[in-house]
DNA sequence: GCCAACGTTGGC
DNA sequence: GCCAACGTTGGC
């Protein structure tokens, strides 16, 4: 059981989209570091910090869970009805080679405190997450347990 | 294989 | 909207 974070534009696929959709494919990431997060260290079952970035405030809004295996991203081979490249499409992967993988993602719970960015940064409990780091573009992150807890457990109820 | 140029992310 | 930080690309 591993513990993760993941980030979202809020106005982009928010968590009451999620909520609505209560299982959605997680497409469109173009990164190879959370690429390989995704692929080979992701199971079934884990636990999953649902951050919005560009929101007011950026922060931990709730929790969701992987519900799937990783699978080949299906965005990276669509293209259009005139053969135009789609949104995420990678001309340099094929079926028999895909390039970029995704997992499932499930609706949890949503936070009636979310967790901000700036509680995160000041608390001394949670000194080593990566969303911590300046400039930290990473768009899923591991969490230790321990951070995963005490945000949900402890921040996301105080107030 | 280096590294400058570029495009993108994301906090502010 | 600005801009720093970062990952990727491509020329050499």
């Amino acid at each position: 059981m591993n513990y993760w974070l993941i980030k979202s534009e809020a106005d982009c696929y928010s968590i009451e989209d999620l909520k609505k959709d209560k299982v959605t494919a997680w497409t469109g990431v173009r990164n190879y570091q959370a690429r390989n997060f995704m692929r080979d260290s992701m199971q079934s079952g884990d636990l999953v910090l649902y951050y919005h970035s560009s929101a007011e405030p950026t922060g931990v809004y709730g929790v969701a869970q992987v519900a799937s295996k990783a699978y080949p991203d299906p965005t990276q081979f669509k293209r259009g009805k005139g053969g135009e490249a789609m949104e995420y499409f990678d001309p340099k992967a094929t079926t028999d080679k895909p390039i970029w993988y995704l997992v499932d993602m499930a609706y949890v719970e949503t936070f009636t405190h979310p967790v901000s960015l700036t509680e995160i940064k000041i608390d001394p409990k949670l000194e080593g997450m990566v969303v911590r780091q300046k400039g930290s573009r990473l768009s899923i992150q591991p969490v230790s347990e321990k951070h995963f807890k005490y945000i949900r457990g402890v921040l996301a109820r105080s107030k």
